[in-house]
DNA sequence: GCCAACGTTGGC
DNA sequence: GCCAACGTTGGC
């Protein structure tokens, strides 16, 4: 039986990610006023791939993108495993995506994520930048993707900021 | 608004 | 399978 994680980043043996949203779109305050919310919309198969590797208890960490300024906002956990994205087949959502309704099927997934916290002030991607424990950060390597692994010391150095 | 990075598409 | 064209992400 997989054992999860409760809240503890010091307990279990539950993986790291970080996820990115448009704040304009979805962000860290409409997810605490939702307290719980799938997350549609990837289009990204790495990305994808990313969500179908989690496991409900998962940490989350929360990135505004196209944001002023952009950077980590917050924490969050996966409390559902991956499943299918269904706007992916709906013509009336903006995530639409006429390949999903074709003979191969939807391959788009998503997971559910549920709100943690909201840190005191945004860690910019500036200070995340400046930051040398975090040089190796996905983020800086790896650009445009949306749903990304974080170390779990990365994890909490970046908590730990957040509420510095 | 610009543009670098980079994933996807489609001709061949 | 190659690769040029194109579209999107996301920082600045």
């Amino acid at each position: 039986m997989p054992k999860r994680c409760r809240g503890s980043i010091a307990a279990g043996n539950c993986q790291f990610w970080l996820m990115k949203s448009e704040p304009n779109v979805f962000s860290i305050q409409d997810l605490e006023k939702m307290k719980r919310s799938p997350w549609d919309g990837v289009r990204n198969y790495a990305a994808r791939n990313n969500m179908m590797s989690m496991n409900i208890g998962d940490q989350v960490l929360f990135y505004h993108s196209n944001a002023k300024p952009s950077g980590v906002v917050g924490t969050a956990t996966v409390c559902r495993l991956a499943y299918e994205d269904l706007t992916a087949t709906d013509p009336s959502s903006k995530y639409f995506d006429a390949k999903a309704t074709g003979p191969r099927g939807n391959p788009w997934r998503m997971v559910d994520v549920k709100f943690d916290s909201a840190f005191a002030k945004v860690v910019t991607l500036e200070t995340l930048k400046r930051e040398k424990s975090l040089n190796g950060m996905t983020l800086f390597r790896q650009s445009r993707l949306s749903v990304q692994p974080v170390t779990k010391e990365e994890f909490q150095r970046i908590v730990d900021m957040g509420n510095s």
